[in-house]
DNA sequence: ATAATGTCTATCGTTTTAGTAGGAATTTCA
DNA sequence: TGAAATTCCTACTAAAACGATAGACATTAT
């Protein structure tokens, strides 16, 4: 299950990258036109910022704006930042690899089989869309 | 994530079907074979059963054992029983739909519209694979 | 100065996960 | 017929993750 941290900050990136424009838009305004708890948001906003996908202005007329263009961010970047790995089993995880403790070859695991081609088929999908082709 | 209780479940089908024969196989020996604990081993063994992929038999010489054959049990059944839905969000759920809260539109929704390839990559894996595919 | 904003840390209630415990029921076989 | 081996079933639990919430602080515009 994707969490509602993905979930909002997707709809946060999106509405930001539908409005447009380089101006700040302020929390208030992103958790009310997506129905999100603001208090929730604005941690969630916080880390976007954080990795490098917001900026943000302090103080009356300030909130957060996309600092680069919506066709420059791949999805791939942000779902590794909000939900983590892409790979549904760290020992198939391109940037978050962990061997199992319990599975003696990972060449003659199942598991490992499947979710391989799973983290793929994903990474293909991520790989194709940018914030840019989220926007209806 | 993928949860422990679908990985053991995935291991444990796939030793039944190494195996081969329709002789029951006891728990234990699984359990042991795969580095699984027993007693969390036994819970999945049980919801596999009845959800009509394991037939069992007590009683010494007991176990459980393949109802079909693995290339008829096709990787789309077994993460459904075991790990719930293949989508990411109950919104693009094919066999557990749910509208969200939020979201007045999922046509305008952004996440609807990821999530939406996402699940179609993977039942595309999950549909062409069987268990006899995970056998290496 | 003051009001409007983002920043940060801490906390909290609920749900899910990954088991564990213990016994009942069934079957085999000596 | 009885003992041993096995699955079946229910209930419980500890720890982690999730989805927030509270409140004080820092900065900025006017």
């Amino acid at each position: 299950m994707l969490s509602k941290k993905t979930k909002y900050g997707l709809k946060a990136l999106t509405y930001l990258a539908s409005v447009g424009t380089k101006e700040p838009v302020q929390i208030a305004e992103i958790a009310k036109h997506e129905n999100i708890s603001q208090k929730f948001l604005e941690s969630i906003l916080l880390t976007l910022r954080r990795n490098g996908f917001l900026g943000s202005k302090k103080g009356k007329g300030g909130g957060y704006y996309l600092i680069k263009e919506p066709n420059e961010i791949p999805m791939t970047a942000v779902m590794r930042v909000l939900e983590g790995p892409i790979a549904m089993v760290p020992c198939v995880s391109l940037n978050f690899y962990e061997k199992c403790d319990d599975c003696p070859d990972e060449g003659e695991c199942s598991v490992h089989k499947l979710m391989l081609q799973v983290r793929d088929s994903a990474l293909d999908v991520y790989r194709n869309n940018t914030l840019a082709d989220l926007i209806s």
